[in-house]
DNA sequence: CCTTCCGTTTACGTTAACGTAATTGTTTGA
DNA sequence: TCAAACAATTACGTTAACGTAAACGGAAGG
């Protein structure tokens, strides 16, 4: 059933993060932790939303833009022109996405060029090294 | 050997940002265009380091880590000291970049599935009204 | 000559995403 | 019982990356 609960500082320390950064989270509306008199309790979807949250860090998105996409994987959609308007929103999100693909790729490839070129100079280096007489 | 230039509001509109986000680069020395009198000019390889720059700020990096990625292509370095720690340097940013990957596959995952519901969900309604008798 | 269109400098304003105290409980193990 | 550890609230501070506005200068065209 995994209903276990988390405290505050449990998830800080498991995601690597600060307390302050998840309170943060919530005055912003991100999490709705239950409370336990005074102190926040947090249930395992608070956990996931949390981890999608810095997923979305990770790749730049801003919080409310980590949101939206959170939202877009529960959709209380009815009608048609809401489910056709969501199908804009993703597309719109996976073409930025791929976008942001490309460019990591690109950035990959000039790198390992990089290091390639690093790794030959240094090569050169350990020949001469191992050249040298022992004594 | 083009040795084309470019004003400030070409380059602008070309990458579709203000004047004022190029001459904040050139503040924080990102760029260093040359001067005709009081007006910037913008050489080839201005652009390219903007265009760099731009590339960084879509997959999240700060205008200093774009700096840093783009100062690695062009290496003065010469002792092994040097060529090492840049090794690192860059084998820690493709891990970096590596993990983006991968978050950026886990969210075209999930909005894929979002996306295959929606149409589902469309396509049924779609067979409704296909079924209703046209007059 | 006057306006309109770039372009420049200077400077204050703004937003996001927390950091950093300071102060005040609450629980718990020695 | 008392300090240490964890938690909460409140509030001011900070950094990045520009936005916005004011005030000014050259040049080009009608």
């Amino acid at each position: 059933m995994l209903n276990q609960t988390y405290t505050i500082s449990e998830l800080a320390s498991e995601f690597g993060v600060t307390t302050r950064a998840i309170r943060f989270y919530e005055e912003k509306g991100l999490v709705q932790p239950l409370r336990e008199g005074q102190r926040r309790v947090y249930t395992t979807a608070d956990r996931v939303r949390i981890k999608l949250i810095l997923r979305g860090k990770r790749i730049g998105m801003t919080l409310q833009e980590s949101v939206e996409v959170i939202d877009l994987y529960d959709p209380q959609r009815n009608n048609t022109e809401q489910l056709l308007s969501l199908i804009n929103t993703i597309s719109g999100r996976q073409a930025r996405l791929l976008q942001q693909k490309d460019d990591i790729d690109d950035m990959l490839t000039g790198l390992s060029e990089v290091l390639g070129l690093c790794e030959k100079a240094l090569g050169k280096r350990q020949k001469k090294i191992s050249a040298t007489p022992k004594k």
